[in-house]
DNA sequence: TCTGGGGTCCTGCTACGA
DNA sequence: TCTGTCGTAGCAGGACCC
């Protein structure tokens, strides 16, 4: 893989671009996606928002003291995801080896579209065309021999924020395959894919701060800090070497929901009513693509942030909401919530294809369930999922279940390319 | 400074059967 | 029969990404 054909474009503040187009009144403005609660954080910021020094994941309260005179807004996952489904349909015009990584951004391997549609670099430079005609959007793509370095190289091509205001990228960057070293080397080792917090603080006791620095310790020395996977990958990326196809097909691996309570949840009764809200989505979210999963996985956030998981695995893959509903108040039932608790999450991994399973033993028992099952899922299908909920869930006669694509703290939901209920965007 | 929600991957530990 | 070893699966947590 030594040419430069692979690309990775990265819409710029997607969110707050698509927010643009139906509120053009807010051009030139600081606005932000996010931030809804005392609890949210950023999910995307205009440049004139990351002027002020707002930029995503910040959290809400800290994002108003810096430029409380910033637009806030709710977020809408559904109109992302429209126009995120437009754009990946202008990337497979171009080409059918487009792994989309989020709602804004995707890899494409256009090494045998040269052909049809020109280089790799005319490629790039029609695609921010077209997705700026036919969706109004502008897009920084990185062109280079591998995706890690197309990615730094998109993150080089964007749009900077400063006290001016904001100042136009190069729009689109090409590292070629004998400037690969010398683009990677210069860049701070936080820039690797896979490098964190953590990972960083491991690297600069070992003196590292550059890509440079990495690439010219001994790989022994690195697995030996960070262990051998993350280890000798990391060497093998500061030297400039990714073999990694781009993947159009990425199966799920676990689908999951976990909500942040507005305020925090000291006993049983109330997080069981909430784990069978989530648990319905995740159920639901199964159903609709046609998945079941063996482990059913418990999250607590208590108020201190301490966070644990319990799982549990069953011998059979269920897609059933009342039995991820037992299984993970059967695993709730072990844990204290007295301390208060933030956040509860239910997830459900070791997902294979669902069709055509037996009923074990257990869900024999939820049988009945089944046609009230497909008549819920059939009913959202139609109406959406807040027309009919779990009865526990009801409110005063009313049914309470999230919107989709409404936030639970009010900008974007992401979740895995391919599943339109996510996948999220900065 | 205060930390959302959806994921993936890796590591270390333990239990268990061959 | 007992003990040690090895591979595998499950579990829990951490780190990272968008």
């Amino acid at each position: 893989m030594d040419e430069p054909g692979i690309l990775h474009v990265d819409m710029d503040a997607f969110f707050v671009s698509v927010e643009l187009i139906d509120h053009p009144e807010l051009r030139g403005r600081p606005v932000v996606v996010g931030g809804a609660g005392d609890r949210g954080v950023v999910a995307a910021a205009s440049y004139e928002a990351r002027s002020f020094g707002i930029h995503s994941a910040m959290s809400s309260v800290r994002a108003r003291r810096l430029c409380p005179q910033a637009v806030f807004l709710q977020g809408r996952h559904d109109r992302y995801g429209e126009v995120s489904h437009q754009v990946m349909e202008i990337f497979t015009s171009f080409t059918p080896l487009v792994e989309p990584i989020s709602l804004d951004e995707a890899f494409l391997d256009v090494r045998a579209a040269r052909r049809l549609h020109g280089s790799p670099i005319t490629i790039a430079a029609d695609i921010r065309r077209r997705v700026h005609d036919e969706a109004g959007l502008t897009c920084s793509v990185g062109v280079a021999p591998s995706k890690f370095v197309a990615k730094l190289a998109s993150e080089a091509a964007k749009p900077r924020a400063s006290l001016q205001g904001p100042q136009p990228g190069l729009g689109v960057k090409v590292v070629g395959p004998d400037q690969v070293l010398a683009f990677l080397r210069p860049l701070p080792a936080s820039a690797l894919w896979g490098v964190g917090p953590a990972t960083l603080a491991r690297l600069t006791r070992l003196g590292v701060t550059t890509i440079a620095d990495l690439a010219d310790l001994p790989v022994e020395v690195i697995t030996a800090t960070l262990g051998t996977a993350a280890g000798q990958h990391l060497h093998a990326l500061a030297n400039g070497i990714d073999d990694r196809a781009v993947e159009p097909e990425r199966p799920l691996k676990s689908v999951g929901h976990e909500e942040t309570f507005a305020q925090d949840h000291h006993g049983h009764d109330t997080l069981e009513r909430e784990l069978v809200r989530l648990a319905d989505g995740v159920g639901s979210r199964l159903r609709r693509h046609g998945l079941a999963g063996r482990t059913i996985t418990l999250k607590v956030r208590f108020s201190d942030f301490h966070t644990i998981t319990r799982s549990s695995t069953r011998t059979e893959a269920t897609d059933s909401t009342q039995v991820i509903v037992r299984e993970a108040k059967s695993l709730l039932a072990a844990v204290d919530p007295t301390p208060g608790v933030r956040l509860i999450g239910v997830s459900v991994s070791g997902l294979s294809q669902g069709i055509g399973r037996q009923l074990t033993l257990d869900e024999a028992g939820d049988a009945g369930w089944d046609d009230a099952t497909e008549a819920v899922d059939a009913i959202r299908a139609r109406f959406g999922p807040a027309a009919i909920g779990p009865a526990t869930l009801a409110e005063g006669g009313r049914v309470r279940v999230r919107q989709e694509g409404e936030a639970p703290w009010g900008p974007d939901r992401p979740a895995p390319p391919g599943d339109p209920e996510g996948s999220g965007s900065r």
